[in-house]
DNA sequence: GGTGGTATTCTAACATACCAGTTGTGCCGG
DNA sequence: CCGGCACAACTGGTATGTTAGAATACCACC
């Protein structure tokens, strides 16, 4: 007897407290140093302190803030250790991903995924902000059509702390070529299930990572906490 | 001007509820469906229901409990593809961490991992209780020394989730046996830094774990939410 | 003018009271 | 005896008051 739909789950106002703020913190619009008081979020918000201790608590499980017990709670900035860190996995994982992929591609599945290289053909001209969902499409398609579902949420897990750095970035435009054209070469890897090839490719395509936060770095020193 | 001594971080009164119901969980002395009431907790250390709150929050966190509003506070139990899900992560990162070993191993890696080997067979027939702190000291090695520091706190993150259903399994002394067999030979492979060899002993050696998890899973399906 | 102690005022942690659902139980009517 | 409804005893979510630690500003004193 399960409660299978009883999982309803409730929308609470600490969710909401949580969900916003969540937003502000990545899009940049709370940048890093940035000091968040119970008090004070809590009546701009206009709710009471303790929905707002609920969402610090759980800020401070993403390592999105840092809760100083009779300090105060302030923005955590990047490290590059921790961006390193989920650099690392989702290479790990994307790596066996792709080997996986590589065993048992197939044609049809080779197709599904030329369907996402010309959607990102196009939006490379058009509509440059849709780069990156495809993009993020395209590495899923891999997963689920190569026989590592649960590689996908692992690997989501890694890009969400990558991309909240990214989103510094600038110059995505050319950068955006750069990797449509990984993907190009990936997918023809896979089609000749070459094993090296892919995992070549793959190890390239996630080391243009590092030029991008090296960037970071470097124009954002004070967003980043070493 | 960093806050390097201003991280020494208080002891407060829901980390002790939180460590404490932690341990409870994970030895299984709380054993999955065991309802928690934040009342019942909180009397139980004698607090306030405050610190109980948030203890059950980071619980939630980590999904060792499931909180269900005005319903009930429940012990998760396993899920087979949360496991999995933690099995495929760790392999893949531990064969990042195997390749990159093999590219760097020295006969001085080789016989620091050796005076571990050599505590394992002594912990087989002596401290047979020891074995599984010196197999997870192994895998840190490795990953260690061949200059993977990052893969450890990754694998550890994984192996937490597995040793915790892996507590419920008998006949580990057998195991135990074909784990260090296994040991032996990666080290072996990673002396003769062959690749192919140490990847192939690494998949055969995590995916001795799908029998454990299926033999946890025939002889206590009622631990298991699936 | 510089230094030490103190008072004020922040902070988050904790305790308590109240609220709104959910659930189980038992009574009452059929 | 059985079904349905109401009530009582829970649950977790929220609001607010209280406590104690940490930073700061200020003032007296040197």
């Amino acid at each position: 007897m399960q409660d299978l739909p009883g999982m309803i789950e409730r929308r609470t106002t600490a969710d909401a407290v949580f969900e916003h703020l969540h937003k502000e913190i990545t899009s940049l619009a709370l940048p890093p140093g940035t000091k968040l008081s119970e008090l004070e979020v809590a009546r701009r918000f206009e709710v009471s302190r303790q929905p707002v201790r609920e969402a610090f608590s759980r800020l401070s499980n993403l390592e999105l803030v840092l809760v100083r017990p009779q300090k105060a709670t302030v923005v955590r900035g990047f490290s590059r250790e921790r961006v390193a860190q989920s650099r690392f996995v989702r290479l790990a994982v994307e790596l066996e991903a792709v080997q996986q992929a590589c065993n048992s591609w197939t044609p049809g599945k080779a197709k599904t995924l030329q369907k996402n290289l010309d959607e990102q053909r196009d939006a490379l001209t058009s509509h440059p902000e849709r780069f990156h969902d495809l993009d993020s499409q395209f590495h899923t398609l891999i997963c689920e059509l190569g026989g590592c579902p649960r590689a996908i949420s692992a690997i989501a897990e890694c890009r969400q702390k990558i991309d909240h750095l990214c989103s510094l970035s600038l110059a995505r435009k050319s950068e955006a070529e750069t990797l449509y054209e990984d993907h190009l070469e990936l997918a023809q890897a896979l089609k000749d299930k070459s094993h090296e090839k892919a995992i070549a490719i793959a190890r390239l395509h996630l080391s243009r990572l590092d030029s991008v936060i090296d960037q970071v770095h470097q124009s954002h020193t004070e967003y980043f906490e070493e």
